[in-house]
DNA sequence: ACCAGGAGGTTTTTT
DNA sequence: ACCTCCTGGT
């Protein structure tokens, strides 16, 4: 019989569910949403409902009055899945659902940090520092032990830092199994000791101290945990496969039982064959052994798939049975079989690419919505040549990660002035806004700073107020505390606003920063083309904030500041956008689409070469091509190039091993591998029925977050080039062709090309490679 | 203190 | 091919 956790409701036991909860489900997944006990895993395989059975299994929760919303934390991969998992819960229950925690490991680490710093000698504003911020830190380090020489170098220290984090294991535990005799050792650790304490001291937590140092404080401070394991009853974690020790670590913290307080309930769901990040410390051994870690578990396997098409199923199918170390399951559909996967292979990536643009192009004009249809590759580096072939075929696009938004140095200028108005402690933010713009603030003069708080005991802040002693001219002396007092109007704005008053917006402060601190007037100013990029940028992140306020009235400075360090790249996806979504297999994991496209399916890229070291290499390369496949709902395309630019030469590529493992009748190749000849790559096209520009669609009704993306690259402009139909112009990869319609305006016209050779093609007139003849 | 030009490293995946 | 960092000149 279910064991019963305390009820919130007079009512003696939990009513049934109603029907809505469990309409359309089957019984496993019924089970899943109904079984009451200690510890459920669910084993999840790829498309099998699992969000669906997650959100009905809280929404029965609650609508029988088994658990208030208080008392469930749920645990999501991204913060996209977890706005949306609160969105269904509230949708099936009402408002009850409010005070529910639905968020990342991340997340919610932070807010927990948040309230409880004060107790080991945090303050509540603390910075988060992404893995550039480490970079930098440490690289001050490195630099200052010349640890590189002996072969410690920043990328070394802070992946082997990381590692250890996510083990648990701080300096301080490191220091007693280290080898002292071992001179590289023995460095190692000085810099992993130094590196604690400056982050300490600028009241700054890595991301993966968010994880470990909750971990921490929580054992170390049994009644800061004691009401945290007091209020979540119903502990519920995805993608359990892909978490680490210290994760781990923290959901045994908060599931076990304390004085006075029985053992929260704990649901897993997770999916072996999609355990991809091991590179980052998930512990595949987290699921395999949750048997035995909770013994009186129950698990339900799902293995019905309602997202895919039975041949894209017997593709992945296929493909994970080489994995030799796993369970076998097998994923089986009531649909069809669908249409058979499609095959090529390019010349070269832009080859390849043009295949992709041109096959988008098909897809669309057959009715599918380019929204519908994504993009995948293993490497951020392949998107170049994708992006330069779909810019000019006029495909709307967008890629998801890659280089970052919030890394952008202009962008990080901004957010370190909030930085330093949020946490003067951070000494890191405070050196970043010290000459920028430029003050006349030199090497020295840090330097100077830095040792005047060194010697006194003061933040780098504080310092900044004592200009005066320091012995600097009169106009270096003015700069200083010209910034000083800018920050500290600052500061005055963000103090707590009198009762019941709304706090002043985030945009203002950040408006008020960057106007007083000359940062836009430097930025216009500047005759360098790409300071007009920048500024944008800042107008963007100013929007951004104007975006924050609306949807968090009472957001403070630090809620913005929290929210921004904590973006994933799939939380960027805007499934309103109507653009072809570019992304990463990793970043692909939990996402779906109609049509998928897997690009770069060849050895050294997908395995890898880099994974060959890696334990259990091969085999994590092939979840990630097999997660790949299973993102595909309807149409799946496989594309490889022959040859591929790395490093600016070009290299010969062989097809991926993984292709031989799908079986051939399985695969329609338009062009295989090892086949050749021209022209191949660009079939001719059947009737266009383009409407509109680019601009025009769901795009342009919605005022998206958009930054200007190509600050630098060297984008072919054609100026006001003039066409008309029934021009002839030549193409650098199609050859020559006639002008058969122009659609569009300015920027974005779009020529309709009909090649001698090639076939029709639609062009982005300002940008492709073409002449008039 | 600031800038221009050149050398050298870089690409695996991410919160 | 591109980006970051270092150097030497102003």
């Amino acid at each position: 019989m279910p064991q019963l956790v305390q009820s919130p409701s007079a009512t003696p036991g939990p009513a049934e569910p109603s029907s809505a909860l469990l309409d359309g489900l089957n019984p496993r997944q019924r089970e899943a949403v109904l079984y009451r006990g200690p510890a459920l895993l669910i084993v999840a395989g790829a498309g099998s409902g699992k969000t669906s059975v997650l959100t009905r299994r809280i929404a029965s929760l609650l609508e029988t009055r088994e658990a208030w919303p208080s008392q469930i934390l749920a645990i999501t991969f991204t913060n996209k899945a977890a706005g949306e998992m609160r969105e269904r819960v509230r949708h099936m229950v009402g408002h009850a659902s409010d005070g529910m925690w639905i968020s990342t490991f991340h997340s919610a680490c932070v807010r927990i940090l948040r309230r409880e710093a004060e107790v080991f000698g945090y303050a509540s504003g603390f910075t988060i520092y992404d893995s550039g911020d480490s970079r930098a830190l440490l690289k001050r380090l490195v630099k200052q032990y010349e640890a590189d020489v002996m072969g410690l170098g920043v990328a070394n220290v802070a992946a082997r830092i990381s590692k250890l984090k996510n083990e648990l294991v701080d300096a301080e535990t490191f220091s007693r199994s280290v080898n002292l005799s071992d001179p590289k050792e023995a460095l190692f650790l000085t810099i992993f000791r130094e590196y604690s304490r400056a982050l300490q001291a600028a009241n700054a937590f890595d991301f993966d101290d968010l994880i470990a140092q909750t971990v921490y404080l929580f054992r170390a401070f049994p009644h800061v945990a004691e009401p945290y394991r007091r209020r979540f009853r119903h502990i519920l974690v995805d993608e359990y496969q892909d978490t680490n020790h210290a994760q781990y670590a923290l959901i045994r913290e908060l599931t076990k039982p304390a004085e006075g307080i029985p053992a929260a309930s704990l649901t897993v769901v997770g999916d072996s064959d999609q355990s991809i990040y091991a590179f980052r410390g998930a512990d595949i051994r987290n699921i395999i052994e949750f048997e035995q870690d909770y013994p009186e578990a129950t698990v339900v396997l799902l293995e019905q798939n309602y997202r895919s098409t039975q041949t894209i199923l017997d593709a992945a199918n296929a493909v994970i049975a080489n994995n030799f170390d796993r369970k076998p399951k097998n994923l089986f559909t009531a649909g069809g079989a669908g249409a058979k996967i499609v095959g090529f292979t390019g010349y070269s990536g832009h080859d390849e690419a043009q295949f992709v643009a041109d096959e988008i192009e098909q897809l669309h004009r057959g009715g599918m919505e380019y929204r519908d249809i994504a993009v995948f590759y293993r490497t951020n580096a392949q998107t170049r040549a994708l992006e330069e072939i779909l810019i000019r075929s006029a495909v709307p696009y967008r890629i998801l990660g890659g280089t970052k938004f919030y890394e952008r140095a202009e962008i990080k200028d901004a957010m370190a002035y909030l930085i330093a108005v949020a946490n003067p402690a951070d000494a890191l933010a405070m050196r970043r806004i010290l000459n920028t713009p430029k003050r006349g603030i030199g090497q020295v003069t840090e330097t100077q700073l830095a040792n005047l708080a060194e010697r006194n005991g003061i933040t780098f802040r504080e310092a900044l107020r004592h200009a005066a002693d320091l012995g600097v001219g009169p106009k270096v002396a003015k700069a200083i505390t010209g910034l000083s007092d800018l920050l500290d109007e600052a500061t005055a704005m963000t103090a707590p606003p009198a009762e019941d008053a709304a706090p002043i917006p985030v945009f203002d402060v950040l408006s008020l920063l960057m106007q007083k601190s000359g940062y836009v007037d430097a930025l216009r100013a500047s005759r360098d083309p790409q300071d007009e990029a920048r500024l944008e940028n800042i107008e963007e992140l100013l929007a951004v904030t104007k975006e924050f306020q609306r949807n968090n009235p009472d957001g403070l400075l630090i809620d913005f500041l929290t929210e921004t360090a904590l973006v994933a790249a799939a939380d960027e996806l805007d499934d309103s956008s109507g653009t072809v979504s570019l992304m990463t297999l990793h970043t692909a994991k939990g996402l779906e689409f109609k049509a998928v496209f897997l690009t770069g399916i060849e050895e050294d890229l997908l395995p890898h070469r880099m994974s060959a070291n890696e334990p259990g290499g091969p085999s994590e390369e092939r979840r990630l091509f097999y997660v790949g496949i299973t993102r595909a709902k309807e149409r799946l395309y496989l594309s490889l190039a022959m040859t591929r630019n790395s490093y600016g030469e070009t290299s010969v590529s062989a097809p991926s091993r993984f292709l031989a493992e799908i079986p051939a009748e399985l695969i329609d190749w338009r062009q295989s591998p090892g086949m050749t000849g021209p022209g191949a790559g660009s079939r001719a096209a059947g009737s266009l029925s383009w409407s509109g520009g680019v601009g025009s669609g769901p795009a342009a009704q919605k005022p998206k977050t958009e930054w200007t993306n190509r600050v630098t690259g060297k984008v072919r402009d054609n100026g006001d080039l003039e066409l008309a139909i029934g021009d002839r112009v030549r193409h650098d990869d199609f050859g020559e062709g006639r002008v058969q319609a122009i659609t569009g305006t300015a920027a974005k016209r779009i020529a309709e090309v009909q090649f001698d050779t090639a076939g029709r093609k639609r062009l982005l007139v300002k940008v492709a490679p073409i002449v008039k003849l």
